[in-house]
RNA sequence: CGCGGGGUGGAGCAGCUGGUAGCUCGUCGGGCUCAUAACCCGAAGGUCGCAGGUUCGAAUCCUGCCCCCGCAACCA
């Protein structure tokens, strides 16, 4: 029997995950539904990645145990995986003793057969990246390449894993088999990277605790690339007694990765994997990045555009939300979201062209066949619904087996809108007015029924409710929608006539704009109003936006006159302010250089947040924050006063 | 010279192993009335970022330039 073994990353507690993640995590849950749904032996992973100094520190930021901290947001990203459907069958945690004692197994082995050895290093470590880089790779002021952040000069003992030594193999495995690492430009990349030359891998740390311990020696830990790629093997209990798993699903048919991970499961994964004698994924798939609004920007937190999965699935439901995921963007490229976008999809595809289709199809054999479907007569069947069907579903499958998985999902729609084109051109309303075409009418009104039956078939994959519901409407039993055998399930004709279709609500109701434009200027109402009354926007439960005047009192608001403004250096966005506040004086930093030249605004009268917590920002103290309007394109306007020669240091309220 | 992605009808994209510029959405006109103001047909709309070069011929190959975006921290 064919198998098939997919993986996701496993992703890293330390916050909450964003619709980027759930990218990955719906499209490896496409592709293993689709797996399932063929007959094929099929295993998905996923899981997190829970150890490292990051985790560490965050934990004893929040003021708790490293372990309580990941169970907290392991839970949470559960909840997510729930909401979304992900039918993944294993979920696996670094800080699982089966996966810790699995690694410590593997550290020992490369150990003793002398692949990992002890050595000094010393150089620049960026402590949230946990790497070291070379003196001439750091950015301008010794700054992490990576993340930007300072790096400190720190030397340690550490044990090195000899990537060195397998790197012409990994070459030669990579140029004989052009489908290993895809698309084709990330394998350019990875070629051309191996070319360069491959350094030893560091693989423990002296300064993290936080971590597996290494086997044969009890002050270090094993690092981040050697404990999270394991997972993948430890999960299927590689060397234990009960490896079951392993024998059947290893290798991998495919690890799923985000591009930015690439590297790492092309290079040093499989020379880990030669280095234990064990056989090589057959494919790692990079993909885009899911970015955000019109000019494409990368979601990020400080830049307020992280899309909430669990918004937009109470918001549009699951199915619409699934569909955006797998349909809009070319599965590899970059892509990008916008509400805008996401509602136009919704309407068009699922609401317009697979929802009506089903409401006018039911409609008609409601009134034209007594509600039951009609048998076709062979004699006056054309053929064209018949015959494009067999076209879409060899179409679909070899989408679908090249992990071209937006293709797979646009060409079922070619037989959806095919079909829409047919009751037009067969006007099945006309042929009910002449009792000699009722052959005609019946064999019209079974094409349509049977086109939906097979098109709710090929959505299995990709929706979670819809297809239960087309059947449900067609008067079958919903729950064989996922359960035939899928060369019946996909073959013509298999609808049997005379079953009793059961019509009911609209599939996708349309999403008018202009409702949606309201709820979410609501949505951000709220936000604001609960981020000033305690910056939990995020938590802050829909409705408890009100705030009582005690708490609006507690912001010191004041006018305040800037008297001196100039750049932060190498920061694009901030200026560095100095305020007059009545008598006083006032440094304050905002972000505001992107949209104000510093010498436009000496004099302005500005509303200064007076009595907020000093931080700093660049390493400059930041006494305040300035009020300023954001418009929806994300222009600046200052909040100010209208009276010219108002006084500073006046109240505001 | 840091690295990378990109600039094609109003929007989003495809085409880029060179040979009449295509798709989705939107707009306009028409059709239909089974249907979720949905569906079907047709039309308008493009100096393919700019400038050179190679070629019988370039969106596609070469050179130079411009612009946007990401890596990239800082937005209290």
């Amino acid at each position: 029997m064919t198998k098939f073994y997919i993986t996701t990353p496993i992703y890293y507690p330390s916050d909450k995950l964003h619709i980027g993640h759930s990218y990955t995590t719906v499209a490896a849950d496409a592709l293993a539904r689709y797996h399932r749904r063929r007959g094929h032996e099929t295993w998905f992973l996923t899981g997190t990645d829970e150890h490292g100094q990051k985790i560490e520190r965050a934990a004893a930021a929040a003021g708790k145990s490293p372990k309580e901290f990941v169970d907290e947001i392991v839970d949470w990203i559960k909840s997510l995986w729930k909401a979304l459907h992900i039918s993944y069958d294993d979920f696996i945690r670094t800080t699982d003793p089966r996966h810790q004692e699995a690694v410590q197994k593997i550290f020992r082995r490369l150990y003793e057969q002398g692949d990992i050895y002890k050595s000094s290093y010393e150089g620049w470590y960026c402590t949230p990246c946990e790497t070291f880089w070379l003196e001439g790779k750091l950015a301008e002021g010794r700054r992490c390449p990576d993340c930007g952040r300072p790096v400190e000069w720190t030397r340690e003992e550490s044990y090195f894993f000899r990537l060195s030594k397998y790197a012409d193999r990994l070459l030669k495995h990579i140029e004989e088999h052009p489908e290993f690492i895809q698309p084709v430009s990330r394998r350019n990349e990875m070629i051309s990277f191996i070319k360069q030359g491959l350094e030893d891998l560091c693989v423990s740390r002296a300064s993290v605790k936080w971590g597996i311990p290494v086997p044969v020696d009890e002050n270090q830990v094993i690092y981040v690339w050697l404990d999270a790629l394991s997972n993948y093997i430890t999960a299927l209990g590689w060397g234990t007694d009960h490896d079951e798993l392993y024998r059947k699903f290893w290798p991998a048919d495919v690890h799923l990765v985000g591009k930015e991970i690439v590297r790492f499961h092309a290079i040093i994964w499989p020379c880990i994997l030669m280095a234990l004698g064990e056989p090589l994924p057959k494919k790692v798939f990079g993909h885009g990045w899911l970015l955000f609004g019109s000019n494409a920007e990368k979601m990020s937190k400080s830049k307020g555009n992280v899309v909430d999965p669990f918004y937009l699935i109470n918001q549009y439901g699951l199915d619409a939300v699934r569909y955006y995921l797998l349909r809009e963007v070319p599965f590899g490229m970059d892509g990008s979201y916008t509400e805008e976008a996401f509602i136009a999809r919704t309407n068009a595809d699922l609401a317009n062209d697979l929802g009506n289709l089903l409401s006018r199809t039911t409609q008609m054999i409601n009134k034209f066949a007594g509600g039951k479907v009609p048998a076709p007569v062979a004699s006056e069947d054309d053929g064209i619904l018949a015959s494009l069907a067999a076209q879409v579903v060899q179409e679909y499958q070899d989408a679908f087996d090249n992990l071209e998985i937006s293709t797979a999902v646009a060409v079922i729609w070619k037989l959806v809108g095919r079909a829409n084109k047919y009751i037009d051109e067969q006007a099945p309303w006309a042929l009910a007015k002449d009792p000699a075409k009722a052959d005609k009418l019946a064999t019209v009104l079974y094409n349509l029924a049977e086109a939906l039956r097979l098109i709710a078939v090929l959505l299995t994959p990709v929706l979670i409710h819809t297809p239960e519901r087309i059947w449900e409407q067609l008067g079958l039993d919903p729950q064989g929608v996922r359960t035939e055998p899928w060369e019946t399930a996909v073959t013509w004709g298999r609808l049997q006539p005379g079953v009793t279709i059961r019509r009911g609500a609209p599939l996708f109701p349309r999403i008018e704009v202009r409702k949606e434009k309201e709820a979410q200027a609501g949505q951000e109402q709220e936000g604001q109003a609960a981020a000033a009354a305690g910056g939990q926007a995020a938590d802050a439960p829909e409705g408890v936006a009100l705030i009582d005047y005690e708490d609006f009192a507690k912001v010191d608001l004041r006018v305040a006159t800037i008297v001196a403004a100039e750049r932060v250096p190498k920061a694009d966005k901030l200026l560095k302010l100095e305020l007059e506040v009545g008598d006083e004086r006032r440094q304050i930093v905002s972000g505001i250089a992107q949209h104000y030249q510093p010498e436009d605004l000496i004099g302005k009268r500005i509303i200064l947040v007076a009595n907020l917590k000093p931080k700093k920002l660049r390493g400059i103290e930041s006494y305040g924050m300035l009020l300023a309007a954001t418009a929806p394109d994300g222009t600046l306007s200052l909040v100010t006063v209208d009276k010219a020669d108002f006084p500073s240091g006046a109240r505001v309220k």
